[in-house]
DNA sequence: CAAGAGATCATCT
DNA sequence: GATGATCTCTTGA
């Protein structure tokens, strides 16, 4: 079943744990690309100084000040596009990276737009799960409750995960080390570290 | 295997 | 004009 907008709705922590074992489904044209959640982080709202939003409500931002349930899609290092998903109330800009996730169907294109015939180096990252996935800002701000890129419970049950300090963000002084990266125990498809 | 540099650009100061 | 919520390749031991 499709993760309704509720679900997003929920405290930004809860959110990033319990999209572990839940699936991303983009339709890409004629191909579906689909990936089971390995690997999250959350950017808990304007006082974390690790999300965006503490920075102040700008033009890139502004998709995270809007309601839950919407892709918060942006583009970095000249390279690569970073995922998250809004959670919480409107007006309260926080959302869930996500970091990782574990090929399911789709294989061959994302071989192809990752130009890597690894399968545990297709999504491993969030630049790299991005590039597999076809997603980049012209997604940016979609409804992920609609019917291009959604998210879908398979009722598989919560599995076993830790917590880590989350990557790349040393520059976020006391809230760089809280533990708010959730990565999936015994998974071969989380980024490394 | 670890460490470091380079790639490249939208966004904000 | 500086700087990233990254990745890949090269280097050197």
């Amino acid at each position: 079943m499709k993760l309704p907008r509720t679900f997003y709705r929920q405290p930004t922590e809860e959110v990033a744990q319990q999209l572990l074992g839940k699936f991303l489904i983009h339709r890409h044209g004629a191909t579906t690309l689909t990936g089971r959640i390995v690997e999250t982080e959350a950017y808990l709202g304007p006082h974390d100084l690790a999300c965006h939003a503490s920075k102040g409500r700008t033009k890139r931002t502004e998709v995270m000040f809007g309601p839950a349930g919407h892709a918060y899609v942006y583009f970095i290092y000249g390279f690569y596009n970073m995922l998250n998903l809004v959670t919480e109330a409107k007006d309260f800009p926080a959302a869930v990276l996500i970091r990782a996730v574990e090929p399911v169907r789709g294989i061959e294109r994302m071989k192809q737009n990752r130009k890597s015939d690894l399968l545990h180096n297709l999504a491993s990252g969030p630049g790299k799960l991005c590039q597999a996935f076809a997603i980049d800002r012209s997604l940016n701000g979609a409804d992920v409750c609609a019917k291009v890129l959604y998210l879908e419970d398979r009722g598989e049950p919560l599995p076993r995960f830790a917590a880590t300090p989350r990557i790349g963000v040393d520059y976020a002084g006391k809230w760089k080390d809280k533990p708010l990266r959730f990565v999936v125990r015994d998974s071969k498809f989380v980024s490394k570290r």
